[in-house]
DNA sequence: AAAAAAC
């Protein structure tokens, strides 16, 4: 009797381990150390494997609470939100939860609620998702944050921080401060509002040495973009210090697009017990999206072919991607100089004028925004249909960064519309960078003729 | 390389 129950245990450890390499986290199989074993042992009784599973196969959720039971909403009803906060939903134009947000908002919702850490590509709503996290746990008669939101960017940051204000309208009280560059406040004393998004720099500031923020009373934590708020060359530092400032007891939710594996595990290794929600392989996020690339000789030849395609690409809005703050302003002259109209969007500019740029943008004022990795991630101007790689996006040692171009061309196709993206190359070395890409993703890109007119009209369509 | 920080 004591074999059978010793066997059984056995058993649901491989199925537990088996269902743990089925959503990709191999890394964390059992190793015969001792003390690793333990680790794997305590890990894997907690566990409990439930490949919660859609028709169409899109959605793996692995979850850490064996108690609480798997569930998916089909409605924003079920959840029994607030009615301010469903009014709020309806206001903004959604009818039904998205894919990500069935999955994700039960478990954000349940009681207690649940750490998560989420992937779902780009215009799957993940910022609703985490806004109505925030909002479900916010209480506005209390004047002091309990919410907090890290964005990358400001530019991410000011357009997150219009959907809590829109999904918000309907509680009166509710008020949202935002701690980002530029953003300065009267010393010593204790911001009101109750929810606060901002980039990490400012955010620690006001928690720490500004204590505008007490960071004890926080319940709520996101991380948008999560992978490069935790990323050793992101604002890991930064991220993690503002994280150990807050109370055990309060909630943990990761998003991003991406999640490189190093950064993956390191998701798991900070938060606490995290439910994980997959949506999607990467690949089928690049199926609305066509991507060609233009064979230059130097940057000379770049700025002529981008040149000739700027009639087509005008069409809509495009946004044109450099690799630094130098080559986007130099570009942004030079297209002007030709009698383009484009503006330009880098860091190095005041933030009162990123702002007005971005704005601009946004209403459809300027067609073409020449920008850096500033604006890879995150930037949701629908009208954007082309997106174009005037140099291709690699890390600090040169090579291919899968990340950050899955990120950029995700600024066009979104919400299921077709996109458009053209990578510029101008030697051998970018024509190897760019052979990577396509293996990794495992996606043609093809060659486009920019001096055949026929061509660039079949583009532009 | 870019982004991110008020003294």
């Amino acid at each position: 009797m004591a074999t059978d129950s010793w066997a059984l245990a056995v058993d649901e450890q491989e199925a537990a381990a088996e269902s743990l390499s089925n959503l990709h986290l191999k890394e964390e199989k059992i190793k015969p150390d001792a003390n690793e074993d333990r680790a794997a042992q305590s890990l894997l009784n907690k566990l409990i494997r439930s490949n919660l599973v859609d028709n169409t196969n899109q959605v793996e959720v692995l979850q850490r609470d064996p108690n609480s039971p798997l569930y998916s909403v089909k409605s924003f009803e079920e959840l029994r939100l607030k009615p301010q906060l469903l009014q709020g939903v309806y206001a903004m134009g959604f009818n039904r939860p998205s894919k990500i947000q069935e999955n994700a908002l039960p478990l954000m919702l349940a009681e207690p609620p649940q750490n998560l850490i989420a992937q779902s590509q780009s215009g799957t709503g993940k910022t609703a998702a985490f806004v109505l996290a925030m909002l479900s746990q916010v209480e506005p008669t209390n004047k002091y944050p309990q919410c907090l939101c890290l964005s990358p960017t400001y530019e991410l940051a000011l357009q997150t921080g219009k959907v809590i204000e829109q999904m918000g309208k309907f509680y009166p009280a509710l008020k949202l401060a935002y701690a980002v560059r530029g953003n300065k406040l009267e010393r010593g004393q204790k911001i009101s509002e109750q929810i606060v998004i901002g980039t990490p720099g400012t955010v620690l500031d006001w928690c720490s040495k500004l204590k505008f923020i007490d960071p004890k009373k926080i319940k709520v934590f996101v991380l948008d973009e999560a992978d490069v708020m935790i990323a050793t060359q992101g604002h890991q530092d930064q991220s993690i210090r503002i994280q150990r400032m807050l109370p055990r007891n309060c909630q943990m939710l990761l998003f991003s697009a991406t999640f490189e594996d190093s950064v993956w595990k390191f998701a798991q290794k900070v938060v606490p017990d995290p439910n994980v929600i997959k949506l999607k392989r990467e690949e089928e996020t690049l199926d609305t999206i066509k991507q060609y690339y233009v064979l230059c000789s130097s940057r000379d030849e770049k700025f002529q072919a981008l040149c000739n395609l700027y009639g087509a690409i005008t069409i809509a809005q495009a946004m044109i991607f450099c690799h630094t703050r130098k080559t986007a302003s130099w570009l942004a002259a030079e297209l002007s100089k030709e009698g383009h109209q484009v503006a330009l969007l880098s860091g190095e500019m005041m933030v009162e004028q990123r702002a007005a740029v971005i704005e601009r943008f946004r209403e459809g004022k300027e067609k073409v925004l020449v920008t850096t990795n500033v604006c890879a991630r995150g930037i949701d101007v629908e009208q954007v249909s082309v997106v174009i790689n005037f140099d291709l996006p690699v890390d600090k040692d040169g090579n291919p960064d899968n990340e950050t171009y899955l990120h950029r061309i995700g600024r066009t196709g979104r919400f299921g519309k077709r996109g458009l993206a053209v990578n510029m190359v101008d030697s051998k070395h970018s024509m190897n960078i760019l052979n990577r890409i396509q293996e990794h993703f495992n996606k043609k890109i093809e060659r486009l003729d920019t001096d055949d007119l026929d061509e660039i009209e079949k583009i532009a369509n």
